[in-house]
DNA sequence: CGGATTTGACCAGCGC
DNA sequence: GCGCTGGTCAAATCCG
């Protein structure tokens, strides 16, 4: 049940021709990428649920994020108080490998195939103790080129890997996309 | 040897 | 009630 009701995804209309190349190594590109942790993305994370830290970027490219209506584990149906909702966020970035390395420590505890990706469906939880904070990462059928996380829940304790060092990101990024 | 991963089984919710 | 599907458990296995 992939119905993550708002979308927005720029992969579709991203000319290939253009976009990476990530000249993020000057650092007019690195303010521009301080423009987007205080404003864009990393402000919908501690919007949604006081991420402690920020996590690492994954890949440079076109990422876009999704939130998932927190309602959908209901069904519609809007009992409202028994039900523990667990609101999810997910994200898609495009990136060819599935491990995308946010700074947290991940332990898989699962893998499924869903219905209608040909991919397998991965679960994470988080090792750190008494963090109960689950992701999902999912590839797409359509585009194998865009992987979808799914994150439940929220960190209460700091990141694990010191993200601070720009050049680690960035050595962290050629590897993602060589 | 300890922690992470793999993988099949198990379980719960939902639609028919 | 039954079967399908998504999510989790846990034993076995792998790997540093």
């Amino acid at each position: 049940m992939e119905n993550y009701t708002t979308y927005f995804s720029s992969s579709s209309s991203t000319p290939p021709t253009s976009s990476l190349t990530l000249s993020m190594a000057d650092s007019h590109a690195y303010n521009e990428f301080q423009g987007i942790k205080s404003n864009g993305f990393l402000g919908l994370m501690s919007e949604m649920g006081g991420v402690p830290s920020v996590p690492n970027i994954d890949v440079p490219q076109s990422r876009s994020f999704i939130v998932g209506s927190e309602t959908d584990v209901n069904t519609g149906k809007k009992k409202g108080e028994k039900k523990i909702r667990k609101p999810r966020y997910a994200f898609q970035t495009r990136s060819q490998v599935d491990i995308l390395d946010d700074g947290y420590r991940w332990r898989k505890y699962g893998q499924k195939a869903v219905k209608n990706n040909k991919f397998p469906r991965s679960y994470y939880r988080c090792t750190h103790q008494g963090c109960n904070v689950k992701k999902q990462v999912q590839r797409l059928t359509k585009d194998e080129g865009i992987v979808v996380t799914t994150y439940e829940g929220m960190h209460s304790h700091p990141i694990e890997k010191s993200t601070d060092n720009f050049e680690h990101i960035l050595s962290q990024m050629q590897i993602y996309t060589s």
